[in-house]
DNA sequence: AGGTAATAGTTGATTTTGTAACTAACAACC
DNA sequence: GGTTGTTAGTTACAAAATCAACTATTACCT
């Protein structure tokens, strides 16, 4: 009763995580988007067949919590612009290996530095101690406990 | 180049950031949704008009940080069921002031518990101090500065 | 071996969002 | 006082996300 008379949007959690997801990832996205029309799925899995490696769909969706239709799309994307190969698992056809091109590999390594040089100066606001303690705190909430 | 070899996702603070803000409000968004078949953004101009009182779609929006047609579409719904009603301002007719209904309080006064409930078994994961902190760097990444 | 269930991935229908163009009302300026 | 510009809000169309159903393949179980 009391608490809840003076609870602002500001102080809910999961409403000041959306906006500050939102701010922080729109100059980047511009740039992804801008530079090879790619949706955010889209680079989630360039990025991650890029520092990972060869995978199948279904892993690239567990890593990065995404499910599987827009994988399946993403990749189908990616495909057609050259920017992976596929290659079914003979021995088990149901699986199939993803593995991103040169060009695919490129656009990878571009991408990249764009979001390390971006991340660096987002965390610029911060010192190093806070910076650290927030990448733990985010982790924490993002690995979907709150319950126990 | 040495630093983005190792360069990882987990590490990228937007995708952090999206990861923890869709894990941390997955469980409330299905109580609204739920419970009055409810969207984001209609939940949020609910709580804006049931924490702050009568305003306009135009002020919403600003507080929110909400393109106008998506509160458009919100209101209209909202209007639907009977949670608002739209008044025109006589001296200037371009404005329409919102204002939650008694049935539309009583969905805020529910929601707005189990929010408040729910944020707090968010925060427990962390000392009073940390979740301090924690608020305040999201709320200084939502601000939009970065840029120095 | 044959039938049932599970898995990887795709496709289609519906819903939701995003973008741009639009209407209606007011302001400003000559 | 009429043209031009602005503002609040809506609507129309295109892009994207969601959800359920589907195909193809393998695993399990008797």
């Amino acid at each position: 009763m009391s608490k809840t008379d003076d609870f602002d949007l500001q102080d809910f959690l999961p409403y000041l995580l959306n906006q500050a997801a939102e701010t922080s990832s729109l100059a980047f996205q511009q740039v992804y988007k801008g530079r090879y029309g790619m949706l955010r799925t889209e680079w989630r899995v360039l990025f991650h067949l890029g520092r990972y490696g060869r995978m199948t769909a279904k892993e690239i969706g567990q890593r990065a919590k995404t499910h599987k239709t827009k994988i399946s799309r993403a990749v189908q994307k990616l495909a057609e612009r050259r920017f992976l190969t596929r290659e079914r698992d003979e021995t088990d056809r149901r699986h199939e290996y993803l593995e991103l091109t040169a060009a695919g590999q490129a656009v990878y390594r571009d991408l990249r530095a764009v979001a390390a040089e971006y991340d660096a100066r987002l965390v610029a606001q911060f010192t190093p101690d806070e910076a650290a303690q927030l990448r733990a705190m985010l982790q924490r909430l993002a690995g979907g406990s709150g319950d126990g």
